[in-house]
DNA sequence: TTTATTTTTGACCAGTTGGTTAAAACAAAT
DNA sequence: ATTTGTTTTAACCAACTGGTCAAAAATAAA
């Protein structure tokens, strides 16, 4: 029979390394890039085998898609818990959300691509996501604010693609950035770093209040 | 003889028919998602054909790719060429980035997804733009600026970078931000429309002098 | 040791993929 | 009408793809 599949096993076991090699090929190759063959071979193991512990690519696929969504979104609604003002609430945001980003820096634009490729094939996970994402991240954080007389009442709405935007484009938009602004490695690196303050103190300047 | 592809003919040909299929195909489904088979199908013509215009995929992608790019680059740099004082120029570029991308919602994505996972098929695109773009673009209007002293001397590259990030992302990261701000279709297409000012007015209110 | 169970493998398969070929249909020129 | 060159097609192919299967190792249970 084959067995339950826990997150928490045996960290060296054929699974995991199986689920590892995954991970790496589909963030490398993309969903239709991705070769059932190259997974079994950096797991370092027979294909047969990769479709023993994971039935099909759709299925190894769905696993790690649900998986890496969660992780990225989770991740961030800690922030969002404590009981702060509005201004040291964006700082640790910005800060926590880029960290996490520059740790993963292929993830957005996998997601994102993903979604719009293969909508179907992600749209339970999605759905989930939907839910959960409703009751909380980014809204909480400005309508707060808004209330408690905070900052100026603008589009709380803009506001917040403003600062989704600043912090997710750069990750993204890596190659177009880096092309644009002839940048190496290097400097790019360390504007990225430079964002984790350079973006909250940009957004303050306009909507602080006093 | 296989004659030579010129970009204005026969606007029904078979050729331009062949063309506009392999766009839509390779837009919507990426390089390793699309399907010489459907391209010939859309264009209504057998696949053999397809081959005797476009020798192979890679190179009805790679021109493709590189119309694409030089079309989302030169359209816009227009904007700088002109006489005006950078609040002006900021106005008018993000007026006619975001119409752009309004007309073209799966470009952004779509280029920086194939950058990404096949850098080697569009290299020597990518170093003809690199060699463009060094000299247009934005680094001229913030140093401009900066020099003409119309804006407060901070960092001109993270402004640009927010610049950019705050009217791309949107567009690129349509299913994020719907999904996270719970918005219909309509809501989505009417902020992206008002972005067309909000961004710049927003930019404005940190660096603009007096 | 034997038996039962799980893990791993090599060989294989049907369907798909990008691409080719030889011949047919068509058009233009003589 | 015949020749010449171009456009289009049907049939085909080798390579690859995700997936299967029966049997062999390896491991655990008796």
């Amino acid at each position: 029979m084959v067995k339950v599949h826990q997150s928490s096993e045996n960290l060296d076991s054929t699974e995991q390394r199986i689920y590892t090699a995954a991970v790496d090929v589909f963030l490398e190759k993309g969903y239709d890039g991705a070769r059932m063959q190259e997974i079994a071979d950096r797991a370092g193991i027979n294909k047969a085998l990769l479709h023993y512990y994971y039935r099909s690519k759709e299925q190894l696929f769905k696993r790690f898609f649900a998986d890496t969504v969660s992780a990225m979104f989770e991740n961030i609604s800690m922030v969002f818990t404590a009981q702060l003002p509005f201004e040291e609430k964006l700082r640790r945001f910005s800060e926590a959300y880029i960290s996490f980003l520059i740790q993963r820096p292929g993830l957005p634009l996998f997601l994102l691509t993903e979604i719009r490729l293969h909508p179907q094939l992600i749209e339970n996970t999605m759905n989930d996501l939907k839910l959960k994402s409703r009751f909380t991240m980014m809204k909480l954080l400005i309508h707060e604010a808004i209330e408690k007389d905070e900052i100026e009442t603008g589009s709380a709405l803009h506001l917040m693609i403003h600062i989704v935007s600043m912090l997710i484009f750069p990750i993204v938009g890596k190659s177009m950035i880096m092309m644009l602004l002839d940048l190496t490695n290097e400097q790019y690196a360390a504007i990225i770093e430079e964002r984790k303050s350079v973006v909250p103190e940009f957004v303050l300047k306009t909507v602080k209040k006093s």
